[in-house]
DNA sequence: CCGTATCCCTCGGGATACTG
DNA sequence: CAGTATCCCGAGGGATACGG
């Protein structure tokens, strides 16, 4: 299977499941917040801030099912838990942080390109309309 | 600015929008379809595959409104539209490909994970618990 | 401290039907 | 061909309360 098979639909199809579960609401802030070591529960919510106990309790676990994450129980009373990267997890943070460093330097791009499109309308901005059918 | 600010709280809560805005479920899939050239409106549907009218409509205007996708209207009878990717589209298309690779790469290792995780339940794989409280 | 359980509401998104 | 309009359902996710 060559490089170049990434843009197969069939290819695309596995990969999509992956990207969701990164791009859904809180993994990545999660991932990131791990990335300088290991944290525990209430630290981990402080960091990420605005998460609640529910999401942050099943963001883990599903982090923790896929093998991005490990969890450590120390049963002192009251109990301690903390978590922490797994390899898999660390060399994920690479390409998320690529994601990252693309979408700092593009979010002005973006953002004005928003305003183009909701100002002007659908019609201005990268809209064009062909006169000729020719290409 | 510096590089290592991508871990700061504000920094994630920035590009988090981005990356879910990615995330969703056909953005990548259509960004990746038009990463060949541009394509119509149901050629789109067909290499896509699985996608509705009215998402590829709700997607490619998202798109577009954020400045990924151009939108070219041929005024003839039928109608023809084509869509392909700005500039920034084809940028944003380097850490999502790579971002793919890496998927493809450990998708083994997250399918394993995933058994392991399920089959032991929370307990096994990663999980571990320690007798001392020391770190 | 670290969760689980419950309630409840919003939004994503599929199916279908209709227009220029 | 390329959409728009409508309906409808289930998942996502916040708030709150309770348990070990």
């Amino acid at each position: 299977m060559s490089d170049s098979d990434i843009h197969v639909p069939a290819e695309c199809r596995r990969i999509a499941p992956v990207l969701q579960r990164i791009g859904d609401k809180w993994s990545i802030l999660v991932v990131m917040a791990l990335g300088d070591g290991s944290l525990r529960f209430n630290e981990l919510k402080r960091r990420v801030g605005g998460i609640s106990q529910r999401m942050l309790t099943l963001t883990l676990r599903g982090l923790e099912r896929d093998g991005f994450v490990s969890r450590t129980l120390f049963p002192t009373v009251p109990p301690a838990v903390s978590y922490e990267l797994t390899p898999m997890g660390r060399s994920l943070l690479e390409p998320v942080r690529a994601l990252g460093l693309w979408a700092r330097e593009h979010l002005p791009a973006i953002e004005a390109a928003r305003q183009r499109f909701d100002a002007h309308g659908p019609g201005t901005g990268w809209e064009r309309t062909r006169r000729d059918a020719a290409e």
